[in-house]
DNA sequence: ACTTTAGTGCAACTTAGTTGCATATGCAAT
DNA sequence: ATTGCATATGCAACTAAGTTGCACTAAAGT
C-alpha cells in the first residue's frame, strides 16, 4: 500500500519524514532499527523514535528489543515468529509458529534466540 | 545444589559476592535482573555484570533482553521458553515448547511477548 | 603468614532511547 | 493564495542500563 494511503487512513499528517519511513520499511524484508534507517537518509533519532512510536499506537508497525539492546521495527503483517542470533544479531522472519496460541494469553511476537548456521559454523 | 559446589565445579573462586548470588538465584522461580537483586542486597552493578558474564560463559546460567530493556539472568535449566508481559514486563517460565526445534539453528532461548490475563483485564 | 592472582567497589564512560524547546511544516478555514 | 493553528521536526540536554579503568581487597596455594 501507498505511504500517502496508510498516513491517510490512519488520521495522521503527511510528512517527508513518514513517508520515507514507511517506503524504507516496506521495501525491507526484514525488521530495521534506528542505526539501519540512518545508514540510508539523514534522520533525527527523536523524528524516528517518535514516529515509531505513533506507528506503533496505530498498529501499522511492530517492535521489538533484539539481543544487540536496540529496537527492531517491522511493518505490521499477520503476527509471525523471528529467529535473533545471539553472536551476528541478524533478524529473520519466521513463518513456523505464527499459529501458536497460549490460553489466556495475548501473544504479539514470538522470538527465538539462537545461533544462525553461519556462526555456529564459524565457532 | 550448594554455591560452592557449583563454584568449585567450575574453578572459580568461592567469593562472597557468588555465594549470595547463586543463593538468590536458587531461591527464585524466576528470572532476576540487577533492580532486583540491589533490592536483596546491596552489591555493586560492575560485580553483579561481571559474575553474570563469568556465569553465562561457565554455562552455569542463562541470561536474555526482556522488553523493558533491562538484561534478566536465571540458573541453566533444561530449555524453556519464557513469556514476557509487555504491559507490566513480569517474566514467566513456560515448559511448553521447551523442546520446539528447527533443523540448522541451535536454539538457546524462546520468548513470547504479549499481554499476561491481568493486563489484558486492565486495558 | 606471605605472595600471587583474581574479584570488588567506585567513578567515569558508553550508547540507545527520551524529553524540552524553538522552529518549520502540513492542513483546514478564509 | 493567505492566514492561523496544531502538530512534526531537529537540536541539544538528559536518562538509565550496562561497561571499563584503576586502586584496593580478599581468596587459595605455598
Amino acid at each position: 500500500m501507498k505511504a500517502k494511503k496508510i498516513i491517510d487512513q490512519n488520521a495522521l499528517k503527511f510528512t517527508h519524514a513518514r513517508e520515507l519511513l514507511l517506503d524504507i520499511f516496506q521495501q525491507s524484508e526484514k525488521p530495521l532499527c534506528y542505526q539501519d534507517i540512518k545508514e540510508q537518509i539523514n534522520m533525527d533519532k527523536a523524528t524516528f523514535y517518535r514516529n515509531m512510536h505513533t506507528f506503533e499506537e496505530k498498529g501499522i508497525m511492530n517492535g521489538f528489543e533484539s539481543s544487540d539492546k536496540k529496537r527492531y521495527y517491522e511493518l505490521h503483517k499477520k503476527n509471525h515468529a523471528h529467529f535473533i542470533c545471539s553472536s551476528c544479531h541478524k533478524v529473520k522472519c519466521l513463518d513456523a509458529l505464527s499459529d501458536f496460541q497460549m490460553t489466556g494469553y495475548e501473544i504479539d511476537n514470538i522470538i527465538i534466540y539462537g545461533k544462525c548456521q553461519i556462526c555456529q559454523n564459524n565457532a
